[in-house]
DNA sequence: CCCCTTTCTTGCCATATGGCAAGAGAAATC
DNA sequence: GATTTCTCTTGCCATATGGCAAGAAAGGGG
């Protein structure tokens, strides 16, 4: 087999070369431009993608209709929206490009064909999602523990390439505050 | 087999009888009292629960020494650090139970056997973990679209239960307020 | 049953962040 | 290249929530 994207993906995974030879064939190669919609709202996601090149973002709206940042991908990332891939239910979310993206996809049948039949495979899965879980709670705790300009901080040092991709707008959504509370946090951080 | 306290626990998950059979006995009855530690900070999870009587709490603890409350949980409620107990790493956040507590108790490598050998198991356990992850995010997305009195109101409708058997500023950390303003709120909603 | 500890409430004031609107700057469109 | 649209910054003031401390109320242990 040539050297394929997806090696790199899985290349922590402990799988055999045969296992790998039975896994990276089932994915298939899509491309989004800039703006379209990996997934939007109402929707069942029906596959999930490991982005090649490119930056996606995810987000809801609320009640008033302003969208939330919920997380950004780019090279390497996986991007599922797990509950409605899982559960098999209308996501309250969207994903959507930022930039044009290579991604790698694979659809909800091969994933339960390949989970149930490779013992390494769902290891694996268990693994993203769990840490995706962790991310998930980590940034909770930060909601509530930490100001404002410290999860600006953090993100600034764990994300920096997300900051030449997407609006401080989208930005500050995630951390939770409003884009001119964000201006206002970079002018003193610039400042010291 | 006569009727277990954990056939509720399984009636959801499209398993055979057999498979009930199999799974059920390996779970091990614990009880602990009173603020007993379940799981503790530093420390691997070893080990999951499921509640048959009593309450718990989760919480972890920030940068200035003070809990923050993660979850909470009761009869029936899965009680497990998803990323201690399969990431096999020291946990960050302790489990405490807030009355004496009943539960049935499943260790890792028996649930790796379990979960590689059974299929209908790893479709639940996948479901569970699925679950928390929503939960968590709706949490999450909550904590930015809205207000601490509706969070709490929210939490008030869900979860009364929990209300009589938690205090008022371990369920303000959960909401991500202070128990000074956790008293306000309740004051100005019983006023209306 | 009484004491001690913990929990809850309340007042006063401080601080972080929001809302709105205007202007500046940058990027996309024609 | 000019025009339109979007993004970012900034000022003014509003609001949600926090910090602290004191008292009231409730609960637990000897």
């Amino acid at each position: 087999m040539e050297k394929h994207f997806l090696t790199n993906v899985f290349k922590e995974g402990l799988f055999t070369l045969q296992e790998l030879e039975q896994i990276i064939p089932q994915f298939r190669e899509v491309s989004f431009a800039k703006n379209d919609f990996l997934l939007a709202e109402g929707k069942t996601a029906q596959h999930y993608w490991f982005i090649q090149q490119g930056y996606a973002r995810s987000f809801a709206v609320d009640t008033e209709g302003k969208d939330i940042s919920t997380d950004f991908y780019t090279t390497g990332d996986i991007v599922i929206d797990w509950t409605s891939f899982f559960l098999r239910t209308p996501t309250r979310e969207n994903i959507q490009a930022l930039t044009d993206c290579t991604c790698w996809q694979l659809d909800f049948e091969t994933f339960q064909q390949l989970f149930h039949s490779i013992e390494s495979f769902r290891e694996a899965g268990r693994k993203r999602l769990v840490q995706s879980y962790f991310e998930l709670k980590s940034h909770n705790i930060s909601m509530i523990a930490d100001q404002a300009k410290d999860r600006y901080q953090r993100l600034l040092k764990e994300k920096p390439q997300i900051f030449q991709n997407v609006s401080l707008k989208q930005i500050a959504t995630y951390l939770g505050i409003t884009d001119t509370s964000l201006s206002r946090i970079r002018k003193e951080i610039s400042s010291e």
